[in-house]
DNA sequence: GTGAAAGCGCTAACAT
DNA sequence: ATGTTAGCGCTTTCAC
């Protein structure tokens, strides 16, 4: 029967028509170009509004050059950790009057590059999370994917950088462990291909040779809760009394894992996490982990993105990449080394 | 010191030019158009790669339009739920060539009908994903907003929506309590404008209808984990031995409060979730809740999204909202009621 | 089979 | 102060 019937869009042409002037006239009102004279503003107001007349962002954005947009890429839209970037990212962007566009990769490093460089020609610039693709193909690719702002990875092509200190962060960790009276350690660790990860690995090599008295182990892992919660047989048997899993997922895996098994936290092993999303302060027992400001990485992002759209010039920007500091969470899933354990 | 080599964008004239060919040919091979020569096809195709040529979308949606993008709008976007809606929608969507443009409401329901407008306009069609606004301003904005679906909402104005049963949901876990002995249950409910906070409501009448021996209460309340740990002394206070909370998030809350305190879940207190995000299994107790498909609920959205997009007749699509049942998750968060408590 | 030209909806330089 | 006109980069008639 029949299509619905379908208001035709309205156009700048119906209101220049309906007030009787051109559509620049219409076109400079809607831009808030004072050079217009008052009363025929004013028309052009009205008959606006009563078409409910919006300007057509495409056609704008076609003449103007720009799409008041941002992209972003990330490896995987279910980690909690991507999300809080992109919440903080979008907020912040909008506070601007600017969208975010995602694409998530899947953590598929060849879908990257791709999708990348499809986002970045439907926006004025892209916000790259986390990028999987090798260090080659990042600068390669960087030059057409500007403006362009990395998160945790850094190139030599010239773009802004966000980076968390993971290395330092692991070590307070550990230390905190040490100072807790734990003397065997193990390491959770998260995916090959994370950067993070890599610096979480240089970071316990430091702690190592700062402490050669401990004995600390490295256990394959991942990133998400099944492999927190696989892993349970393997921390058992390293002997580690204390455990450094890679993310606070992983270690909530972890925590259900023992739990089942009866073995208690922090009671007969302690458990740390890492980032402090926001599930973390309510875990049984509550998550020792390392708090990484997430949310404002995306929304600092979204800053370094503004100043790099803005100043064209871009030579006020700071060199070099930003750098944030994990703060060690103190919680209850780390308490002493037990007295049994510890001494075997 | 001066600006960055600015290489500038290739347009589709320089391709043109480099072919030796006008641009209306490449367009058509750019758009696979067989009515060109093989040859010529072969030499647009060449240059195209050589200049790395990638057709500039807002050139091609200005003429085609139509953006290959669809927005969403959520009410907060730190909500695991609708994370899992995004992400449902961003991958299904992504499947058939489209993009996902991102509007987050903070809750404010009078920014809503902006947020919408705008990400309408820029988009091919809408997701609503639980509006906040009234009724009334649904109804009246929907026209406007078309292609759109709805999620968790229903409007007499024509739209695809899709609905959640939870007052069904809530049924069951309140049926699963009363199995398990329970006599004296609480109901911290959720946020007040949310529709699926009163389809939980309304599920609860029935229930009480059905059990005219069993004390159900209602406690006031919230949608994330500081409402839950807050809410323990009123829990104690009710008296209630099983508690069915609004969501997950105020169960883990709530799970978290109780623990502190040294009561014991479930042998003290039975609590139980809702929606099943992903960490409901890895709580300590893991959690007994209601299954919700929120992921297949994003990717439903998106189909009927595309349905909507593509027969533009839209006659053959099914009438009336899509229904999802939530399924019963049985964990440890639930037990038998005690026998102290169970007294009274 | 291919090019010339119109047009998508808007902004802005240029006239007046 | 306002209208006319030329793009923005592309697709698509319409001639040839």
């Amino acid at each position: 029967m029949g299509r619905r019937a379908t208001t035709r869009r309205i156009g700048i042409a119906d209101v220049a028509l309906k007030a009787g002037v051109s559509h620049a006239t219409v076109s400079r009102v809607m831009n808030g170009n004072f050079t217009v004279d008052a009363t025929i503003a004013a028309r052009v107001r009205a008959a606006a509004t009563e078409l409910n007349y919006q300007p057509n962002p495409v056609g704008r954005s076609l003449a103007l050059g720009k799409t008041d947009t941002i992209g972003i890429v990330v490896p995987d839209l279910s980690n909690p950790t991507f999300q809080a970037i992109l919440r903080g990212l979008s907020m912040a962007a909008a506070q601007d009057g600017y969208r975010v566009l995602i694409a998530d990769s899947s953590e598929v490093s060849s879908e990257e590059a791709i999708l990348a460089g499809e986002a970045r020609r439907r926006c004025d610039g892209l916000v790259l999370c986390a990028p999987r693709m090798s260090d080659a193909e990042l600068e390669e690719l960087a030059p057409s994917l500007q403006p362009m702002v990395l998160i945790n990875r850094t190139t030599d092509a010239h773009a802004p950088s966000l980076m968390v200190d993971y290395g330092q962060g692991i070590q307070e960790l550990a230390e905190h462990l040490v100072g807790l009276g734990h003397t065997r350690l193990a390491f959770l660790a998260g995916p090959e291909r994370s950067a993070s990860n890599g610096l979480r690995l240089l970071g316990l090599e430091k702690f190592k040779a700062g402490h050669p008295e401990i004995d600390l182990q490295m256990l394959e892992g991942g990133s998400n809760f099944e492999v927190g919660h696989q892993s349970v047989d393997a921390v058992l048997a390293s002997g580690a009394t204390g455990v450094l899993a890679f993310n606070d997922l992983v270690a909530m895996g972890l925590l259900s894992g023992l739990h089942e098994r009866g073995i208690r936290v922090p009671e007969d092993i302690s458990v740390t996490g890492f980032d402090d999303i926001p599930f973390a302060r309510y875990t049984t027992p509550t998550l020792t982990t390392a708090a990484v400001p997430i949310t404002e990485l995306g929304q600092q992002a979204w800053h370094r993105m503004r100043d790099l759209i803005r100043n064209v010039p871009s030579d006020a920007a700071p060199e070099g990449p930003t750098v944030f500091q994990p703060r060690l969470e103190g919680r209850s899933s780390t308490g002493p080394a037990s007295a049994e354990r510890r001494g075997g």
